[in-house]
DNA sequence: GCGAGCATTGACACCGGTGACAATAAGGGA
DNA sequence: TCCCTTATTGTCACCGGTGTCAATGCTCGC
């Protein structure tokens, strides 16, 4: 805020290297600057010569058409928005990576957001950043992707958006299913299969799709097995370490002490392993835990964490695919087109057999 | 790719719903839009009334000005742009939240671009971002902030930017200082006077800056103890968990072996634990390990890791003040305004007394 | 009373594209 | 041969602001 003694300082341009605009390429191809736009923008009623005549004016200038200006003209920008609420930053740098991996080289950016969905104006917060820059799209990953709220408000501006959910929602075209239930079916089965009968679950927050989701998974997995999931067992935590940690401290202080634990994310897994070391107990034999997401630090435990493997990059990929994929300057992969992921279990060494 | 019947489907739009422009307000204020744009660029030139009624007639109205619009008129976008090449997930997010903590609310959005400085295309696709879109400002966390092609690049396309670097560069008005010697001799100093005489050193790639600094800080730790670093326990490792265990275990098999180890980041810290843990030692007993960035995993593992902590968030936030402060609309706090960050030690359970 | 100088405001072109629609040329059937 | 289509291209306004520079109205010193 201080405005100089003159409206603006002028930086010191350097006036000859200018970038060459839409009528440079025109004058050149000796053609009018509309058909130059047709040609940018792929338009089929373009004669073939003079297509070619303009595309080699386009390289020998090294023209790029200026995303700003074509945003104006457009009433859309060039922009995709990433707008999310978690805490796990492998997670969200993991989904910034998929974005990227699929708009990297079409003149795409891709602008963050992330944000706080307690805050109370969070809401006034995202209609501020998808109203001011007309967003191309934006995608939404796995707890804002919930939020109808925001998924309202978004039709509203008439902003494309690709929710990524754990679970099908009612608008499949929208979205990306990650098959939470699936990874956590797999937990339940891997633990009974050791051998295991009294199996806790530690689960996040109730206003996470997620945390039901894998909860779900893990009860119908039981199920396979002829378990069924004890009350007492079934603990709510915070998707965090320290409640994790909590979790376990209650778990371990029970008469009939669980001898497996699954835990909602990696974070309360880890917390819940502090907890068993407390007691002075061995993690992997003693008692078996496994988390979910593979988080970076579950392979570098002691011992490493057994997990669900989320593959949220592709998650990622996927969801940029739907959403612009149109505008894609190189054809996506197949397998990016599809509109779900699977999780897979890692064994490590959390899990183990029953102990006679 | 796919061109459809009419040159461009046409959204289903709802006209009635139409954001204010600066016409508008122009209008209702009976004024030039000139004179509206004086007032939104807080020109000093503008009658004390004729503001007030201007600024009435933009909050009745809700206008906000359109940034695209704004970016093409004045050859500038509002758009910051975040480059970077660092496989820490934390040290990404919290350089992405100091940056946002500070342009959040000024209409300027972030824009991110990770890339490798190995491919040969690297400088291409970074030009490509950066002449594309005519970003606001770039910044630079550490890393790419040592590329001085890159830094050709941005000056090139008179760009301004900020570099966030480990130690001060020949550019101080555009460089944030995170000073990460001062963090290494503090852990040194802490090692040493626990009573470690033999200590180790497992550092970065030499294709780092913060691999010296962190060494040369870490010497001059151990100078004021009069201890001198021993070029046999001095081992290059990659800044990566399995690079961290390939050292550790080289440490472990020496026949005077380490009773500590300063790591130059947490990842190898880690490593170098599980490779202590191989050979049945115990951490924080038999060898004391410290790393450096106090990651989630360092409170995390088991024992807690001793470890240095470096105010990343911070440091982007001063970066954005530095790079940007003239165009925001909230005066920004005093400390933001440093320009360098300093790190501080943070003592847990990985390291203790040497054993007699 | 008058020109100079400052404070304030406006007119107008322009930034670099796109949208709507007109214009023109070429081909085809009656 | 002539009109109607279809294919291709161009014209021109406009997207929503900013830069340049001129115009206007006042105040002040002499």
């Amino acid at each position: 805020m201080k405005p100089g003694p003159s409206e603006r300082p002028a930086l010191p341009v350097n006036e000859p290297r200018r970038r060459p605009t839409i009528n440079d390429v025109a004058r050149l191809a000796n053609v009018s600057k509309k058909t130059v736009s047709r040609v940018i923008n792929q338009s089929p009623f373009v004669n073939k010569e003079t297509r070619e005549r303009i595309e080699t004016v386009i390289k020998d200038l090294g023209y790029a058409p200026d995303p700003v200006a074509r945003g104006l003209a457009s009433r859309r920008s060039y922009l995709v928005g990433l707008i999310y609420d978690n805490p796990n930053p492998q997670h969200v740098i993991d989904t910034q990576q998929g974005i990227l991996d699929i708009i990297r080289g079409s003149g795409l950016e891709l602008a963050i957001h992330p944000c706080n969905r307690r805050d109370k104006d969070f809401l006034s917060g995202v209609r501020g950043f998808i109203d001011r820059q007309k967003l191309a799209g934006v995608i939404l990953p796995s707890s804002v992707s919930e939020d109808e709220d925001l998924v309202a408000v978004l039709r509203e501006h008439d902003t494309p958006y690709i929710r990524i959910a754990s679970v099908l929602l009612d608008e499949p075209e929208h979205s990306i299913v990650t098959n939470d239930s699936e990874g956590a079916r797999q937990a339940a089965e891997h633990l009974a299969g050791l051998g295991h009968r009294i199996i806790a679950h530690v689960s996040g927050p109730d206003t996470f799709r997620s945390s039901h989701e894998r909860r779900r998974g893990f009860v119908e997995g039981l199920k396979t097995a002829d378990l069924a999931l004890d009350k007492k067992l079934d603990l709510r935590a915070g998707y965090t370490f320290q409640s994790g940690v909590e979790a376990g401290r209650r778990l371990m202080a029970m008469q009939t002490r669980p001898t497996a634990v699954f835990c909602g994310n990696d974070e309360m897994a880890a917390g819940v392993c502090q907890a068993i070391r407390e007691t002075g107990l061995d993690i992997g034999k003693d008692v078996s835990v496994v988390g979910f997401d593979d988080s970076p630090l579950a392979s570098r435990m002691w011992p490493a964490l057994t997990t669900v493997l989320l593959p949220i990059r592709a998650s990622g990929r996927m969801a940029s695919v739907r959403l612009i994929g149109d505008r894609l300057t190189k054809e996506p992969q197949e397998e990016d087109r599809q509109g779900e992921v699977h999780p897979t279990l890692v064994v490590r060494a959390s899990s183990g057999p029953v102990k006679a």
